[in-house]
RNA sequence: GGUGGGUUGGCCGAGAGGCGAGGCAACGGACUGCAAAUCCGUGUACACGGGUUCAAAUCCCGUACCCACCUCCA
């Protein structure tokens, strides 16, 4: 059975064939830093990473390019209004999301390249294009350039939409367009933007398009042909419509897979900064941890819309805590830790090759998990308990979701290792009082304090080995 | 107007012609001093109306409602 994959340009699930065998390209869409990222915004990225991380378990030599647009139009106006430079808000609002993927354990791409740092090769690709024929530096005096929809046939092909049916693009003026659908490639600057926000350019001076950083930046990184695209469903029209248009014409095969996530909503509404704060990444991190969340996202089909609740988050992070329990229990049970490079199980495998169903598979790690309680629970072969909880940990690593890795523990600070050990001693003394209770059979006083501690928010679990403590 | 997606049990969430994915919750049983954890068991779910078929949540036709995109967007 072979990778079989959703490519949104035919609209159908298909096998997965490397343009070179054994290695796998993918650009990734990433966000405009221009405000902090969301949980819509981090889906994405975990949709993308577990893609990466399966053809990478599949043995795939996987280069991974994900972008951040760090120059447009609303991080200058964003910027304007709150008084600072354009390019501190866009660094400052990086920074934040790679804080935010790194806690929930996304890994880093292969390189994350920014458009103002390939701005020379989008100059080249417009030029390209200017001689080509499909592309023409605005007549009014602007500065802008528009690529010229009409002078390229296929113009529509990948959202399968006609030229005459789409409404008029809305990025510039329309006055120095030919067709009021052509978008711009390039900008011509404007005295009203900040100087810095401006490059030289055969032109004039200006700044680029949305569009063109993509074909740019894919083809630097990834050749002029590569595996697979992705982002968001939001993405299709006109952003990837654009980028397959104005690569091809420039003659660069482009992408051979189109992949696109779909949206995790709240009260049915596209995620926004008018709903509020509480879903930004770190407000959610204060419910549940980084883990639970990613276990959340990936629970469902990465092209299924996903109606946000906290609900169901935290439902999430119950069934996740099933997992982990096991775990723990089978690593005090073998006396160690649970070994790595365990056997994925054959239903794991095949709903990650069916165009990555991960909801399968998360079933397929809780049917393992009920045989290693069960295993767990009779006690005696070690052997068949290893296998299946090295099992269960392989599985867990391919969505990112291992919680020995170590992404996972370097969010929780030393201070947090201080204050466990202090509880440590302090429940270690109240349990011994109660095992005291028990002892005596004064089961009153034994309930007692057990409810004391239960009460401070711990848990009490009686084990073969002694009592143990969770929050 | 154009393009695409959706509606599944108390809840979340898969599946895509025939055996009730899985989780959470609930109930019963085992275990336990009682719990917790764990295991076992318990469910006449597929928006509505027709149709095709031996067989439909799944295919076809129609209806309703919801959502996304159509040049800011994960």
């Amino acid at each position: 059975m072979t990778l079989r994959l959703h490519d949104t340009a035919t609209r159908e699930v298909r096998d997965f064939v490397p343009l070179e065998e054994g290695k796998a390209g993918i650009y990734v869409c990433g966000l405009t830093v221009q405000s902090e990222p969301h949980v819509g915004h981090v889906r994405s990225a975990v949709n993308f990473d577990v893609l990466r991380r399966w053809l990478t378990a599949n043995g795939y030599d996987v280069h991974f390019i994900r972008n951040v647009t760090d120059i447009d139009d609303k991080i200058l106006a964003k910027a304007a209004e709150q008084g600072r430079p354009w390019y501190n808000l866009a660094f400052a609002m990086h920074a934040e999301l790679t804080t935010a993927l790194a806690s929930i354990n996304v890994l880093p791409p292969t390189y994350e390249p920014g458009a103002t740092g390939t701005v020379p090769e989008m100059i080249e690709l417009i030029s390209i294009l200017i001689e080509r024929g499909h592309a023409y530096p605005a007549a009014d005096g602007s500065g802008d350039v528009y690529f010229d929809v009409r002078s390229w046939p296929s113009y529509g092909e990948l959202t399968r939409q006609g030229i005459d049916d789409m409404e008029p693009a809305t990025d510039a003026d329309p006055r120095g367009k030919r067709d009021p659908r052509d978008f711009a490639l390039w900008k011509g600057y404007k005295p009203s933007e900040p100087e810095s926000a401006a490059w030289p350019s055969p032109w004039g001076k200006g700044r680029p398009g949305w569009h063109i950083e993509c074909s740019a930046m894919a083809s630097k990184y990834l050749g002029p042909a590569f595996d697979i695209h992705g982002g968001g469903v939001d993405l299709r029209f006109p952003h990837h419509e654009n980028e397959q248009a104005q690569s091809r014409a420039a003659g660069l095969p482009f992408a051979s897979y189109w992949l696109h996530n779909a949206w995790i909503t709240t009260a049915g509404e596209k995620m926004s900064k008018s709903l509020g704060n509480s879903l930004l990444v770190p407000e959610v991190l204060k419910r549940v941890r980084g883990i639970e969340l990613r276990f959340y996202m990936v629970s469902a089909h990465y092209r299924s819309h996903v109606e946000f609740s906290f609900e169901a988050l935290d439902e999430a992070a119950v069934g996740f805590r099933r997992i982990e329990n096991f775990l723990e229990r089978a690593a005090t049970s073998l006396g160690g830790e649970v070994p790595t490079g365990g056997m994925l199980c054959s239903e794991f495998i095949e709903a990650m090759d069916d165009d990555l169903g991960t909801p399968a598979a998360v079933a397929a790690i809780h049917d393992v998990v009920r045989e290693g309680n069960k295993l767990l629970t009779e006690g005696g072969d070690a052997d068949a308990l290893r296998g299946n909880a090295a099992s269960v940990r392989a599985m867990l690593d391919v969505l990112g979701l291992d919680p020995a890795d170590p992404g996972w523990t370097t969010t929780g600070g030393a201070d947090d290792e201080k204050l466990r050990g202090a509880v440590d001693v302090l429940i270690t003394a109240l349990l011994e009082d109660r095992a005291t209770a028990r002892a005596d059979k004064d089961w009153a006083r034994a309930d007692a304090i057990r409810d004391r501690i239960k009460a401070a928010g711990i848990e009490i679990e009686d084990t073969p080995s002694g009592p143990k403590w969770s929050i």
